[in-house]
DNA sequence: TCAATGTGCAACCATTCGGTTGCATGTATG
DNA sequence: CATACATGCAACCGAATGGTTGCACATTGA
């Protein structure tokens, strides 16, 4: 799915609005697919919290599990990465934009 | 201020993580700087709740208010927004990178 | 087989969040 | 001056959030 409306973007930057949450991503980008149990190892919070930040970056779009084992394996995906930029692009586009008019205003 | 660590950016996308603070954003970057009483007409919401949200957009260095006689102005500030867009960049290149070094070792 | 490992589920808790209402204050304007 | 307008401040409220603990269940491996 994908970014529709302005404010259809909200739920990606409220998944990445967490520090920890942050971690998370940032592992996965570095490291590559992991599991929840190295996810959690120097986390500074439990193994159940690191669980449900993968279930909401999961639900965000930020994020695909399977299970591999007694194992669960998580892994990023970029694509609501992409459209988040994308809308932040568009966002400082349009202020530019305004700014121009607004110089060409003051100026006529 | 800019981002120094992964996690601190994570306030800036918490400030960006919410519909109305998200559609606020967007009025002031199509429509220019604009006072509290402008970004509540057809807002959904009321003048303090715009207000406060002014004030965590602010916080989060994506805003910027004065004073102007009885109103008070509030316009975009656009340096935290291009560096959470780089930051989403930084991860989203770390990550492919990593897809590479995957690639690599499975096809040696 | 049996113990260790990795998860999932559920309950619970304190704090934060988004929102409201009420009231006081400052500023234009007739 | 009196009134309307725009905001600030503070208290309050319900819901969501981030976190924990305890326990049950599946999988691995000696």
């Amino acid at each position: 799915m994908s970014i529709r409306s302005p404010q259809g973007a909200a739920p990606v930057f409220a998944a990445l609005g967490d520090p920890t949450r942050l971690q998370v991503v940032d592992r996965l980008s570095s490291g590559g697919p992991s599991s929840i149990a190295v996810l959690t190892t120097g986390c500074g919070v439990s193994r159940q919290a690191v669980a449900k930040h993968l279930r909401v970056l999961a639900e965000a779009g930020l994020v695909r599990g399977w299970r591999r084992g007694r194992e669960s394996v998580w892994e990023l995906e970029t694509r609501q990465l992409a459209e988040a930029r994308q809308y932040l692009d568009a966002v400082s586009g349009q202020w530019e934009a305004a700014l121009g008019r607004l110089k060409a205003f003051v100026e006529q």
